[in-house]
DNA sequence: AATTAAATTGGACAATGTTCAATTTCATAA
DNA sequence: TTATGAAATTGAACATTGTCCAATTTAATT
């Protein structure tokens, strides 16, 4: 067996050498080994191995670190989903895709969905077309300022929240015991303390939020995602319809 | 200035010395040094040292080490946010107040926000009673099986989704050279590629997610959630009156 | 040609989560 | 009363990790 490379030199690495580390390269192998391993294995250690590279490089290029790293990685799995708002087009629809859109992209590299609401990364890892077009969507529909920044951030909210808990991860450790425990107490609830949870315990298991054992990636929740996107559309419209009337509540 | 315990003995603490340990204990301090600190800064041995004891205790009572800790924080958070839904009461008045207050009580604890969606306590961290609850609700408002399901998934994803992007916490590093840096960027975003965002910029900035450098804990966008809440309300409105019609969209 | 910036290796450190053995006290049963 | 096992802890140790700092080499600039 031959080694990688015999003792690198010390310094800067010569222009044309293999071994120039971009940016770029720091962050797909980081989105690979996530994708791999998940984000809680995830280590800064692993990328500079597997880039053969020693780990303190990556500190040059990404000065925040750890998560300035994983900032730009949440970054480029997101780069499609803000197609621009055509004028005239029906913002039903172009709203319909926009979340639909953002859902594909995370079922693509689900692991990183702890990313996405819950951190940091959720401000500076969408880049603000993706704003704009929103606010364009909305003013279509009718909204006005002040109003069309609450509606905003409605649509933002709906738009991450729903996928960033279907695909919350199962614990790393030892799914099994753990989903087989958590099954065992669901299916141990007394009937009569909950009637409604029992009635529908087969619809439930595994196909509802709190009620499942397995993560969104095993097993979409696609019918809420899609009645989840009706009520975002219908609520909007509602509230719309609403204002025109002049009605307070 | 004198020590703690002079060398505790090595076994198992005798009954009555206040050093004997219990879960409820454990998970509290863990608590505390949470909302202190952050989630990101929290260790076990942290928690062990507040508790004036060796780290390795804490896995007698938690076997599953630190994630199981932070399950179970999760849990203590939510206990009351689960009123049962008496019957004739309207669904709507009740489904907006169990938002409300599961958004004030994630705001007692912002810290653990990042827990909630995105991470394996979801489920394991809500008790049933929250699920059989929501369940009379819809029912009382008209959704049956199978859609009841898509319903209540719907319905706990607005629930959790609005509140764990709103209080995501900054980065905990230099959170000055951060903030700073994202509110130069978003000033600089040219009018013509971006005239909704530039033109609203005021109203924006650090009201509305994605434009904003601050958490919020400290800036908070309640105008967002309030209609955020009338949206999921008028839209399950929408959904069950188009059902009755029984229109398809 | 000299100087400065770019880009890396290499070493080191403090923390952390966790495993495992040793030890002591409590509860229970013979 | 005494023996036995479970309960609950101390104590040592390990592999990893993120990150800082110095040393070194090449590229770019003056």
């Amino acid at each position: 067996m031959k080694r990688k490379s015999e003792a690198k030199p010390r310094g800067r690495p010569p222009k044309d050498s293999a071994d120039s580390l971009t940016r770029e390269q720091i962050v797909k192998t980081a989105l690979e080994l996530i994708d791999e391993k998940g984000l809680e294995t995830f280590s800064l250690r692993d990328a500079a191995r597997k880039l053969n590279v020693y780990p303190t490089a990556l500190y040059w290029h990404f000065a925040g670190g750890r998560n300035a790293v994983l900032a730009e990685v949440a970054t480029i799995a997101f780069h499609d989903v803000a197609p621009p708002f055509p004028p005239q087009e029906d913002w039903r629809g172009w709203l319909r895709g926009l979340l639909e859109r953002y859902r594909q992209s995370l079922q693509r590299h689900p692991n990183i969905a702890p990313l996405l609401g819950a951190q940091l990364v959720s401000n500076s890892g969408i880049n603000p077309l993706l704003v704009e077009q929103i606010l364009a969507a909305l003013k279509a529909a009718g909204f006005e300022a002040p109003r069309i920044v609450d509606a905003y951030n409605a649509v933002v909210a709906a738009m991450i929240g729903y996928v960033t808990l279907e695909l919350a991860p199962m614990p790393d450790d030892d799914p099994v015991d753990w989903a087989a425990e958590l099954e065992d107490r669901v299916r141990a609830l007394p009937a009569e303390d909950y009637p409604l949870l029992v009635e529908h315990l087969d619809l439930l298991s595994n196909k509802a939020f709190i009620v499942r054992w397995q993560s969104g990636r095993v097993n979409p929740l696609t019918g809420g995602f899609e009645l989840y996107v009706d009520m975002v559309i219908a609520g909007l419209e509602g509230i719309l319809s609403r204002r025109k009337d002049g009605a307070a509540a």
